[in-house]
RNA sequence: CGCGGAGUGGAGCAGUUGGUAGCUCGCCAGGCUCAUAACCUGGAGGUCGUAGGUUCGAGUCCUGCCUCCGCAACCA
């Protein structure tokens, strides 16, 4: 914590290569990643930020199965939308290469290699279900079968969801391959293990002792798993799609893909630099940095780092912050839903705003709880905040020096007391924004940034420029230009938050090279520099733009209801009597009107062959214009008893069906028939 | 009784070692007009999930309970 490290090795948690980028991996991982970077990198010291597409594992063998396609044709597919997404959006990245390299393949090989010689590994037998169509043994996952204490039929080798009791897939009655729907069958194989117990005191101290200073979320899951005491854990698993494990008698298994991928970030790092790459892994001075989701918290904090120190030749993570999830208007991100703002999509549907995306993610980003995406939050963020506050700031500063001083950076005089107030505000900026990046609370330092532009727009507000320009033009000449300085530290300031903004003001400003330790110093533009074109730096959000997204959100879950709606079981036999006492009819509609002060109740006056019936039923909602039902052969059960409702009597129930979102819809006849007709 | 995180004004969040509850947005009123009806000032609004306990004093410590999210199956 008090250390002082020479570099710093940032990484990022590695993508699967099985889906798009949406903005839970970007709030989670790769904003704050990214405005960590930056920051250190502004500060002039020595960084560097890896990543990759995580490109093996068995989800990528069953997609590209059922699309028919190679593994690689997935991962290839994936691993260029998501490079190039990144790359567009701004995500500073030194390299970003992937776990089916060449250089990957051989950095995991010989990792595993040097552990395996060293005896780090246990080796064992072990019988587990093989699907003898599919050529492959089972993850727990893609067993089914019935639950032996619940009896559920469709539990899943590794948990009934029914009863909540974990399984061992062997446990499982009439197991069932979910790949190809055969029995599976037990199968010997061989696996090797690494063995987690014995680095549990080690463990221990490192984390528990040495750095309590980890968010207390990593810290409390670090806490539990040490406390439920750690077991050995398979390193190999038989699959043909992965690094082969580098030993004789090991054909057709491959590296487990957890123990495969972080091996990911050294060999990034090696094919980044292929000369002096150890620098960056093997000294101490060197500090690493690896962000990720709540969900890997134990795979980098216990796993990897239990790998890194059975090689002993690693240096390890210094810190691990981790963020907790981000939700999307209230319910979970989900791929296999397609319930999320997906980065490309947003990059086509919103260019050049790359930075409001940055802005809201880092403002409402998940770093203690679950938080919210909200479409209404974007818009009110982006108006109110980066429009009104930041980019309104700029603009006047920047437009008052046209109209008054020709575009040239005017002379400063003497600073009044109201001057040197603002100017110690100013002072406090960058101690607090650093302070806060420091800790890696992003979302803070964000907002302290913002004051900077607060204090810009106040100190405007109150010493009044174009006022003074009547009067005072030296007086308005020091305020011009104390704002403008402010402005060129604002560039400075928001750089590693909105690099495409503060490129803006820098072009606006006609300056470059603006270092972090300049922030306070108020000579950064020198009296008659001339500045450069300007245009708004954010542009307001019309509703109109975010409900269109706020739509095709609601489109994507009417979609999600109707595919996963399941009709609702088929109830009791019943004798045919029972159905032969009700009357069913057909009647004609011969008025519907909504019943006044009741919400949901709408009045029919129904032919019925017979005479006139009124019938109320509770569907208004769904028949905004009950007019159209007027002419209408609906059915209705006629022999009910008579019930008064809001004041009036019905006469019977009209049937409808409900749909898979809940909704009602009226039975029809399919053909015109007689009012009073029976249904049976 | 598996474990971890969270539950604070309408929304999103701060609250460090216990001492009169803060910030951003929204809302209301006023001011200003250089500015993308933006900006500045002031105000209303919270019995800090709940029930107890420790203490002179608790959002902050202890206990019980409730709710939400997550936990070596994919997923940040």
């Amino acid at each position: 914590m008090s250390k002082q490290f020479k570099r710093t090795l940032i990484t990022s948690a590695l993508p699967y290569a099985n889906g798009p980028i949406h903005i839970g991996h970007l709030a989670g991982v790769y904003v704050p990643a990214d405005i960590y970077t930056r920051y250190l990198r502004l500060k002039g010291e020595e960084v560097v930020h890896i990543g990759g597409s995580d490109e093996h594992g068995v989800p990528i063998t069953i997609r590209a199965r059922k699309e028919g396609v190679t593994p690689q044709d997935i991962v290839d597919r994936y691993h260029e939308l998501i490079k190039k997404s990144f790359e567009e959006f701004g995500i500073a990245f030194d390299i970003y290469s992937r776990t089916t390299s060449d250089i990957h393949k051989k950095t995991a090989s010989d990792f595993f290699r040097k552990l395996y010689d060293g005896g780090k590994f246990i080796e064992q037998e072990t019988e587990q279900y093989y699907d003898e169509e599919a050529h492959q043994f089972l993850a727990d996952r893609y067993i089914t079968g019935t639950c032996p204490h619940c009896k559920n039929e469709n539990a899943y080798g590794d948990q009934c969801e029914a009863c909540g009791t974990s399984l061992n897939a062997t446990d499982l009655i009439n197991p069932k391959s979910t790949l190809s729907g055969s029995v599976p069958v037990m199968r010997k194989t061989k696996h090797w293990y690494l063995p987690l117990d014995q680095y549990e005191m080690w463990l221990r101290q490192w984390i528990l002792e040495d750095h309590k200073e980890w968010k207390t979320n990593v810290y409390g899951q670090c806490k539990s798993w040490l406390d439920a005491g750690l077991h050995p854990r398979a390193v190999t698993r038989d699959l043909d799609w992965g690094v082969p494990v580098p030993v004789e008698g090991a054909e057709g298994k491959v590296l487990y893909v957890w123990f495969d991928a972080p091996i990911g970030y050294i060999s990034n790092t090696i094919e980044l630099f292929p000369n002096d790459w150890e620098k960056w892994w093997k000294d101490e001075d060197t500090k690493l940095v690896h962000f990720i989701g709540k969900d890997n918290i134990v795979f980098h904090c216990i796993v990897f780092p239990a790998m890194l120190k059975a090689d002993g030749s690693y240096i390890l993570p210094e810190n691990v912050p981790s963020n907790e999830f981000l939700n999307l208007e209230g319910d979970k991100i989900s791929t296999s839903r397609n319930w999320a703002v997906w980065l490309h999509e947003y990059l086509e549907e919103f260019p050049d705003k790359q930075d409001v995306l940055r802005y809201v993610l880092t403002a409402n980003a998940p770093e203690t709880k679950d938080n919210d995406f909200m479409w209404k939050d974007f818009q009110a963020r982006n108006n109110n905040e980066l429009v009104a506050v930041l980019g309104n700031f700029v603009n006047r500063a920047l437009v008052l020096t046209q109209k008054y001083f020709d575009n040239k950076v005017p002379a400063r005089g003497t600073y009044n007391e109201y001057d040197e107030q603002t100017i110690s505000e100013i002072a406090t900026v960058r101690a607090a924004v650093e302070k806060n990046l420091d800790n890696y609370r992003f979302r803070e330092a964000l907002k302290e940034a913002m004051n900077l532009a607060r204090i810009g727009n106040k100190y405007l507000a109150d010493t009044e420029p174009w006022k003074t320009a009547k009067t005072d033009m030296d007086r308005t000449a020091t305020i011009m230009n104390l704002s403008l300085q402010i402005t060129a530290n604002l560039a400075i300031v928001f750089e590693p938050f909105l690099p495409f903004a503060s490129q803006k003001i820098k072009d606006f400003l006609q300056v470059n090279n603006l270092k972090w330790e300049q922030i306070g110093d108020l000579n950064l533009l020198l009296e008659g520099h001339e500045l450069g074109e300007a245009s708004l730096l954010f542009e307001k959000i019309e509703d109109e733009t975010i409900e269109k997204q706020i739509q095709k959100l609601l489109d994507t879950k009417k979609e999600n209801e109707a595919n996963e709606y399941t009709p609702a079981p088929i109830k009791e036999n019943v004798a045919f009597d029972d159905f032969g006492k009700l009357d069913i009819r057909v009647g004609t509609v011969l008025e519907c009107e909504k019943v006044p002060k009741a919400d949901k109740l709408l009045r029919f006056l129904l032919d019925d062959g017979l005479g006139k019936r009124t019938i109320l039923s509770g569907i208004a909602e769904y028949y905004p214009d009950p007019q159209e039902l007027v002419g209408k052969q609906i059915c209705f059960v006629a022999n009910f008893e008579p019930r008064k409702l809001r004041g009036l009597m019905s006469e019977g129930m009209i049937l409808s069906a409900q749909d898979a979102d809940g909704s009602l819809s009226v039975i029809q006849t399919s053909r015109e028939v007689k009012p009073g007709s029976t249904v049976n």
